[in-house]
RNA sequence: UGGCCUAUGGUGUAAUUGGUAACACAGCUGGUUUUGGUCCAGUCGUUCAAGGUUCGAGUCCUUGUAGGCCAACCA
C-alpha cells in the first residue's frame, strides 16, 4: 500500500493501449529467448527485468525459450548456465521451451509456403547469393532458381531434409522481393544445411532453420502477445510480420514485437564475442571473474539479485541510445548490502600498534553491533589486546585538523574498545613506520557507561587483534576498462583499453568470527566496503572479494588536492 | 546515395497524451553519527536548431542538424 503509482515506460503503454482497444488481459504473454551460446550478462538482466516485470505486473505466463536454432555454436552447458541465472536473479519461467521442439511445425510450414509458391529452393553459393542482393541504395536481382517448379522445390527441400545433399548447396529461401528497399524482404533464407549434431534433437535434422524463419513462429506457436526484443531487429519486424501472415490463422494470438535500445553500461563491454576474448586471452580467469559483467560475474563479486533488479527498473527501458554510469548500478549494491551485510572488523594494510599501559597477557572479549541498520542482527564478541593491527593511512605522525584520525599526541576511538592515544612511533632504516606505540584509557571502554566513554573524539578506527587475527586473501577489483566506453571507438580497440590493475590480491587480517564464513557471504569490513566469500576459499586459507567499496568522501577530499 | 529509428540537466528515465518540466544517480553545501558509511536538509536544467499551428507546444506540422541501425547459409 502507498505505493507511488510509477509512471509507464513505451512497451507498458503499447500494452495499456492494446488492452484499451479490446485485446483481452488473460491473453497476454511474454517470453525471455536467450540463445544458448554463451553466458548471460547486464544487459539480459534488463531484459529479464523488462519481460518477467511486464509478467508480473499483468500477471502473465512467461516462458524461457531457448533460441536453440544453430548447432555450431550452441552446446547444453550454455543452457544450464542460463536456467541457473535466470533462476538465481529470482525470475520463474512459466514453460521452458526450445525452438527446436518446433522444428517439425516449422518444417510443415515450410512445405506449405513452397505449394503456394512463397518459397524455392536455391542452388547458388552464398557468393553468387550475396552479388545478387544488392546494396541499400541499389536492388537486388533474382535468382536463375527462383522459379523452379513447385513440384521440383519440394523435392529438393525433401531431399535437403533427408540429408541427399552436401552443406552450402541448397538453401530454402522465401520469395519476397529482391528489389525490397529493406534488404531482409530480399528474398531471405529459411533453412540452409547443416550436417551437425544438435544439443537436443541430435542428428534427427539436416536442415535449420533461420532466425527469422524461427522465432516469430515460436512466437505464434507460444502464443505470445508482444514479443520484445532490441532495436537492432527493427529492420527484421517487415520480415517478422510478412512470416506471420503466412501462417496466422483468425482467433490465434498474433504475436506483435516491438524493440527497445539494449542498455550500456559504463567501463565494460558485453558483447559475447568479447566477453569470450577476455577469457580465452587470459586477461580474466573465466565468465565467472568478478570483473566480467555477466550474471555469473556479478554473482561471484557478490552482488545480490535485488541490487541487480532494482539497477534495471531504475535505468527504466526506451529507444534512445545510452550509456548508463556503472556508478549506478553501485549505488543499488550498496543500497541493499547497507541493510544486509553483517559489519565486521578487517585491517587490510596493517601497521602494527602496541599500547604501552596494557597488560602484556591480558585478553578482552568486546561486545560489537552486528548491523546498526538492523536491530535483529545481534551482537558478537571480538578480542582485544595489547598488540593491534590498524590501517597504514589511519596513521600520520603530524596532519592538519582535517584529518580525523590518529596523529602523535592524538586521541582516536577503537571501534567497539578504547579511546587510545599515540606517543610514539617506531621506524626502520628506511623510514617506514614500523610500530605505533599508544597508551589507552582505561576506563573508556565502549558501552561501559562511564564519564571516559562518553568522551567525544573525533574519529573512530577499525582495528584487529594481531594474535587472534585470521589471514585471508583479499582480492580488490577495479573496473576491467579504463574508457566508459571501451568498444566505441573507431581508432581504438578496446583491448588497448583494458585497465592493467583491475585485480589485486593482498594479504588482511580478519576478526577470529570470520573463521566460520561459508562461500558467498557477504560481510561489510567496516570503514572499508562490502566484501564476500570467494569459492576459491579452503578450509586453511578464505580468499574474499571486494564487492564494492563504502563511499569515500575522504578519498575525494584528498583527490582535490 | 536508399530505408528504418532516435534526440529532455553530467548520466539514466518520466511528464495525467496540448496545460506551471519530475524522479533516481553523480556533483556541490551544510547537519547528525563510536563506520569520513548510513541518515537528514539544501543546491545545480527553460526539453538538438529554425520556422509554423494554438490562448497555451517537450508533446502536433515543416525544414534542417546530429547520432544509431541495415548488404552472415549468426541470433
Amino acid at each position: 500500500m502507498g505505493e507511488a503509482e510509477k509512471s509507464l515506460n513505451f512497451i507498458e503503454h503499447i500494452i495499456e493501449e492494446d488492452l484499451r482497444n479490446g485485446f483481452p488481459k488473460e491473453a497476454l504473454r511474454f517470453r525471455f529467448p536467450p540463445e544458448p551460446n554463451g553466458y548471460l550478462h547486464i544487459g539480459h538482466a534488463s531484459s529479464m527485468c523488462l519481460n518477467f516485470g511486464l509478467g508480473l505486473r499483468y500477471d502473465a505466463p512467461v516462458n524461457l525459450r531457448f533460441d536453440d536454432t544453430n548447432p555450431a555454436k550452441e552446446e547444453q552447458e550454455y543452457v544450464d548456465a542460463i536456467k541457473r541465472d535466470v533462476a538465481w536473479l529470482g525470475f520463474r519461467w512459466n514453460t521452458e521451451r526450445y525452438a527446436s521442439d518446433y522444428f517439425p511445425q516449422l518444417y510443415a510450414w515450410a512445405v506449405k509456403l513452397i505449394k503456394e509458391d512463397k518459397a524455392y529452393v536455391d542452388s547458388q553459393s552464398s557468393e553468387e547469393m550475396a552479388k545478387q542482393k544488392g546494396t541499400p541504395t541499389e536492388p537486388g536481382t533474382n535468382s536463375a532458381f527462383r522459379n523452379r517448379t513447385i513440384t521440383e522445390n519440394l523435392e529438393l527441400f525433401e531431399g535437403m531434409k533427408m540429408g541427399e545433399y552436401g552443406e552450402g548447396t541448397h538453401v530454402l529461401r522465401a520469395k519476397i522481393d529482391m528489389a525490397s528497399p529493406n534488404m531482409l524482404m530480399r528474398d531471405p533464407i529459411m533453412y540452409r544445411i547443416l550436417h551437425r549434431a544438435h544439443h537436443r534433437t541430435n542428428t534427427d535434422w539436416c536442415i535449420y532453420p533461420m532466425y527469422d524463419w524461427t522465432h516469430g513462429e515460436s512466437d505464434y506457436i507460444e502464443q505470445v502477445s508482444h514479443s520484445l526484443c532490441t532495436l537492432e531487429f527493427a529492420m527484421h519486424r517487415e520480415l517478422y510480420d510478412w512470416f506471420l501472415d503466412q501462417v496466422c490463422v483468425p482467433d490465434q494470438v498474433r504475436p506483435k514485437q516491438r524493440e527497445f535500445a539494449r542498455r550500456n553500461l559504463s567501463h565494460t563491454v558485453v558483447s559475447k564475442r568479447k566477453l569470450m576474448q577476455l577469457v580465452t586471452l587470459g586477461i580474466v580467469k573465466g565468465w565467472d571473474d568478478p570483473r566480467m559483467p555477466t550474471i555469473a560475474g556479478m554473482r561471484r563479486r557478490g552482488y545480490t539479485p535485488e541490487a541487480i533488479r532494482n539497477f534495471a527498473d531504475t535505468i527504466g527501458i526506451a529507444k534512445r541510445e545510452n550509456l548508463i554510469d556503472v556508478s549506478l548500478l553501485e549505488f543499488h549494491v550498496r543500497e541493499h548490502l547497507n541493510r544486509i551485510a553483517p559489519r565486521v572488523m578487517a585491517v587490510l594494510d596493517p601497521v602494527k600498534v602496541v599500547l604501552t599501559n596494557y597488560p602484556d597477557q591480558k585478553e578482552e572479549w568486546l561486545e560489537a553491533e552486528n548491523n546498526p541498520e538492523d536491530e535483529g542482527a545481534g551482537t558478537r564478541q571480538v578480542p582485544f589486546s595489547r598488540e593491534l593491527y590498524i590501517e597504514r593511512d589511519d596513521f600520520m605522525e603530524e596532519a592538519n585538523r582535517k584529518f580525523f584520525r590518529l596523529k602523535l599526541g592524538g586521541e582516536v576511538r577503537l571501534k567497539n574498545g578504547y579511546i587510545i592515544k599515540a606517543e610514539s612511533c617506531v621506524k626502520d632504516k628506511e623510514g617506514t613506520i614500523i610500530e605505533i606505540h599508544c597508551t589507552y584509557d582505561p576506563k573508556s571502554r565502549s558501552g561501559s557507561g562511564t564519564e571516559e566513554s562518553l568522551r567525544k573524539v573525533k574519529g573512530t578506527l577499525h582495528w584487529v587483534s594481531i594474535k587472534h587475527a585470521i589471514a585471508a586473501e583479499v582480492r580488490l577489483y577495479d573496473r576491467l576498462f579504463t574508457d566508459e566506453s571501451p568498444d566505441t571507438h573507431k581508432d581504438r580497440d578496446y583491448l588497448e583499453l583494458v585497465n592493467p590493475n583491475s585485480l589485486e590480491s593482498i594479504t588482511g587480517y580478519l576478526e577470529p568470527s570470520l573463521q566460520s564464513a561459508k562461500v558467498g557471504e557477504r560481510f561489510q569490513f567496516q570503514r572499508l566496503g562490502y566484501f564476500c566469500v570467494d569459492q576459491d576459499s579452503t578450509s586453511n586459507k578464505l580468499v574474499f572479494n571486494r564487492t564494492v567499496g563504502l563511499r569515500d568522501t575522504w578519498a575525494k577530499l584528498l583527490d582535490k588536492n
